[in-house]
Parts: C-alpha cells; structure tokens; sequence
DNA sequence: AGGTCTGGGTTGGTTTTTCCAACTTATCCC
DNA sequence: GGGATAAGTTGGAAAAACCAACCCAGACCT
C-alpha cells in the first residue's frame, strides 16, 4: 500500500483510489484487462513484468475488489485460473482512458495511438469531457478544484 | 522512469504518460499544485513526503513539463524557488479528477469528499464523461477499447 | 512407465527506490 | 553575533522491484 500522507490521509479520494490502483504496473494490467486479457502469462508476455511482481499485483487487484478470481479448464487441459475486472474494475476505464487522452494530447507518439475508445454501439470515437448538470461540456481549463466537506485543510 | 514494457511500450498512450507521472508522489504533487499550491514547504508538509523524494520528483516534473521553476521573493527575505503548473500539468486535471471520480463511487470515505470539482465560472459542481461527437454522454459501461493504429499487437 | 510440454506460478539473491533523521546554506531581522 | 526560516543535501537503513532458475500438476506421447 503505496500512500500514507499525514494530515487528510483517510479523507482524500485520490490517496485512496491510488490505495488501490496506485503501485507500479497496477493500470498497466487494468488497462490490459480492459482489453479483455484475463490470464497470467497475457500479462505477463505483453507487459514484460517480472512474474513475481504479477503474482503480487494480481493479488491485491483481487483483495481490492478491481479482480475477480475464476478456475477454467481448456480441453484437454487441467484446471487453471484467469482474472477478471469487477464492476469497479471496469469503471477504472475513466482513469486509464484519461491517462491515454494526455498522453495524446502532450506526450504523443510518432506512430499514433496504440488504442482507441469508441462507443461500444457504433464505435465512433469518444473523449473524457467535463460536463455540468445540465451535460453540457465545460472547457478543461475552465475547471477548477475546491475543498470538500471532508476537507480538514485550509488551501 | 518506472516502466519499459517490452512489445509496445514507446507506442502506448498510458506507459507514455506514466513514464512522466507514475511515480510514486508524483500525483498527490500535482494534485496539491492543481489546488494552488507551489512551495516546496506546503508540498513537504501537507503531503508528509519526505524531502529528498520530493526535490527529485520536482525535477523530473519540471523537466517532464508539468512544472515551471520560478524565483521568488518575499518582502523580508531572500530569493527562493517556487513551482507552477505549466499548460500540459493544468491538463492533467482530467487524470487527478478521475481518480477522485472513481474514488467517491467505488471506495468512498465516511467523511464525504475531500475536494470537488467544478465550474470555474458559476462553482456548479462538475463531472467526468464519456462524450461522442455529438456530445452526447456515453455511459461508462459502454465503452469499449480498441487498438489503434500504432498497435503492434493483436488481441 | 518414463519423458516432455505448458500455464501458472515460487525461490534466492542482487539492484534500485524509498524512507528517515540529521545536517547545510543563504538571507533577514534583531 | 544569534536565531529564524525556506529549501534543500547527505548517509545509512528498510522496502520494493528485478532477474534467472526452479517447481508442480496434469495431459499427452511412445
């Protein structure tokens, strides 16, 4: 468990969420689960990441409620074990879909972009926007970020 | 640098950009910057990182573009060095406000939400969407990943 | 029955990061 | 000259990541 900042520890949702998510090759296997992988040596193989550190990652990823657990058998196989997103799993897409959206946007590759997010119906593209009640998209740099109730801080 | 994966790192968007924000403390550091915060002091003391750690992700967040280095004096004392945002770390509200957005609904904290976002204009609260061309919400749900142009691997 | 293959891991030892406490440096004010 | 303060450095201990080699259970092959 990677965090511990002293005054608002408990209170914060990004401490907590990178709780979660936040250590070294965690988004990287989520992102690889988003694209339907759910087995060992996938992640492995394509990560490149050492399998000790696999064998950790997907255990806290299953104890955190992001990864499920499953037995399968293949014919002619004996029993083995995959990993699948949970809901909440799943709805970490906002945060790798905003990692790609910046890495796009600020940091792009020569080659384009490896991946895409579309629209499950019609595969047009989309994008992460801000949007208020009434849906309607406010401009990034409009947007600002203001103590909660939960706030113990001044700032 | 935390990650070189071994098939498609220099082409994916997330590796990219955790290459220049995935380590560790870097996030809570923009986080606190996005809050208005650009001291090596009020960085230290509110995010409890220790000193040494925080004067070397400073540097590779400045040379990484997300901070611009300033000088500054105080009536009364000497020159000292101050830290901004630049345009590209202003843009990584989307990332930060993710997290938060996934932390308030998959791993929420009693005490409520430590920071909201909102609208810079009118502080109407704001969130993160999947928008088409159309500028129509997609749920979350149905979003899918698809491999992109510069994918070199099949799944 | 013995040998080989395969997926999903362990194990032991090395290297890299992080952490912590103590110290430093430059300037201002008294 | 003495104390305060912001922004760091330094040295050594602890934790995390890395790597290569090994293990293990069932399936299949001869």
């Amino acid at each position: 468990m990677p965090f511990k900042s002293l005054v608002e520890e408990p209170r914060c949702q990004v401490v907590r969420t990178l709780d979660v998510v936040g250590e070294k090759w965690s988004l990287l296997i989520i992102r690889n689960a988003l694209r339907g992988q759910t087995r060992f040596s996938q992640f492995r193989d394509q990560l490149g990441i050492p399998s000790d550190i696999l064998t950790a990652r997907l255990a806290t990823l299953v104890s955190g409620g992001i990864l499920e657990k499953r037995s399968y058998r293949e014919a002619g196989s004996r029993e083995r074990f995959s990993y699948h997103l949970t809901e909440a799993g799943r709805a970490l897409n906002i945060v790798i879909a905003a990692l790609m959206q910046w890495g796009d946007e600020y940091n792009p590759s020569p080659y384009g972009q490896a991946s895409l997010v579309v629209d499950g119906d019609n595969d047009d593209p989309l994008e992460l926007a801000f949007v208020g009640a009434t849906r309607a998209a406010v401009p990034s740099a409009e947007v600002k970020f203001l103590p909660g109730p939960a706030s113990v801080v001044t700032w």
